[in-house]
DNA sequence: GATGAATGAGCATTCATTCAT
DNA sequence: AATGAATGAATGCTCATTCAT
């Protein structure tokens, strides 16, 4: 064998990279796959594989699927934050603030609907992924009633918050779902309820 | 080989019975199973087992294991559509009524607060799952209306309706899987608050 | 619903019959089974099924699915005898008896190819059906030199006999899975080649 | 805790091996194990332990155990095919080829007479099977053409071939089997048999 | 004799996880 | 840091066979 093998040139993936890089590309690439599949559809062979790497990489960087999982929504549950913190410091009313949030909470349900299907069983099932909802939860309430406090708005009781974190979940994951659609109803009439209990929130 | 072989004495479990009862058997044993450890942390052979069955009677009676999934919540549908019948049907001032229905859905969320979590991931990811759950959503809107109607109330929009049971489903979710206790929240508040809806709801 | 419940009428099957029919029923519903799916495809709960009977009769006239093959090849065997015993009274030329023989077989390869194929691979497997089927084989020989006898034709060694029985016999099998068709080879090329065999052992 | 894990000491086999040598040791072993119990007698989990490995590794190489059994088919086919080869470019008059062609035949059929029954029943089963033999098939009759094109033997028509073919396949498959033997027939004067139908199939 | 519910060993297949290289 | 071959427990499902009625 004289002549040179025929190599693939230029491997797209660095045989040593960063560890940062290589955690983060597993991780988006799990996200996807979470998405797409479900936890219980989605093996650990593959998120290395979609994310460029092989199959043992993964536990160089995870203990477990869970430990990804909550990687995966760790990462959502930021950039969620993010959006959210823009459009309450862009400006207009607070109905129009509202109507933005409520928008972009659906369009993250709905970009994230399997992410979110897997997590609503998980946190019953798993105690770490619990513990860590949990927590995602506190700070969601805490910020309520922050963000009321700096706009000089009313206090609310908690209770009446975390109620309305269920209603608007669960009506936002209907929604990303397709359920409205399959039973025919006016998704725009039911926008404009979110819009209203959004606003009571915020006021 | 003269010895007569060796037989096990005593069989605990009939060894004809009838094919409904043993049928219903299983089905209550998933139901237990599934609530306990979920879709995926149940096996069928331990279905049967746990019904004082072998391993193959599960096929002579379900074709899969979302076949017996489904006859599990139809079997806890009906049985909480009885209990809501019953407290309708039962005297009482309209808002005594709703504390009963409201008091009656927490229960049953909390004893099967497993199947549930297993049927909100199954609706996302089995068709079959999702055309029942969507089948029961809308005898839950005409029941509904209905109910307002024989009452004489105020008819209501079903886009009113969605977003009232969305909110309250997804309560009694919460509080059965302990979420407001362990974030320290009064239970007796919202429980006032999902009365004052259903109350809203009837009337 | 004051009419009376249909009811179906004169059931099929006795419920309590002569246990010759039954046997019998069984077998033909065996072959036809075996002749389908194969011995391997093909259940024992089935086949007791396609003959009219419930589960059970079959191992109250069976010892297991071995024997009830046995029963129909066994049956298969007789009836391609009879026919072959058939045209050799009736009168007509060497050539056209050697011919009428030959299409009789081929036919019955064509008809019970499946039962055929299952065979070759049990006298292979299974010792009891491997010493029944070499006692079938016995006969032919026997049978083809008594025939000779018979007809005053010259003797041959019983080796040029078994090597006629075998390619023929393959021969038969190749055509009856439709090998020469997929080959694009000329059936009635074979065909007359099989034909001047067969009046080569007769004779 | 503390005490270290047990561990088995020096794996007999290599952790990491290539890929190709765990292949053909895969299908060396389900060879042997096809040929001993037949297709329907072996089971996926024992051909991996026979070859050295775990339950898993099977799957890695092969989709099911079809195109196992096809590779070891084929791997067998070749190294016929290759000493039938060797045969012919060695010296000798015809009919001593031929006899040496005979005897090679007869010594695979027995070596390999239980591979080769559960190929009989799978050609007929199994419609991948069976395309894969009607190619092999087509490559024989081929190749009896060319050789005898290659040797200015007188050219024979394909249906004589295939007749040849099919003669001396099921003579070497009952020889295989130990039909002659068991019917007290003279293995000598049928093997004499074969050779001078191979030496006609050669001139 | 007939029924058919029940048995349970057996088998194909998957996948989270490990670890030698 | 990365590779990827190998592990093996687990799981869904089948089917020949039994036996109480």
């Amino acid at each position: 064998m004289d002549a040179p093998p025929t190599r693939k040139l230029a491997r797209p993936r660095p045989r040593r990279g960063a560890p940062e890089e290589t955690r983060s590309r597993l991780v988006a690439a799990a996200a996807l796959l979470f998405n797409q599949s479900g936890f219980y559809g989605t093996d650990s062979n593959r998120i290395a594989q979609a994310a460029g790497y092989s199959t043992g990489v993964f536990y160089k960087h995870f203990k477990d699927k869970r430990e990804i999982f909550l990687a995966a929504y760790e990462q959502w549950s930021l950039a969620e934050w993010e959006r959210v913190t823009a459009i309450l410091s862009g400006g207009g009313s607070d109905r129009e603030m509202a109507r933005q949030l409520v928008l972009t909470f659906i369009e993250f349900h709905t970009r994230w609907r399997g992410l979110l299907a897997s997590l609503r069983q998980l946190v019953f099932t798993d105690a770490t992924v619990r513990a860590f909802h949990r927590r995602q939860r506190k700070r969601q309430l805490d910020w309520m009633a922050d963000l009321r406090a700096q706009r000089n708005a009313s206090p609310h009781r908690r209770e009446e918050d975390i109620v309305y974190l269920y209603a608007t979940e669960r009506t936002f994951d209907a929604i990303a779902q397709g359920e409205l659609h399959s039973l025919g109803l006016n998704r725009k009439r039911v926008i404009d309820a979110m819009v209203e209990s959004t606003l009571a929130a915020l006021t």
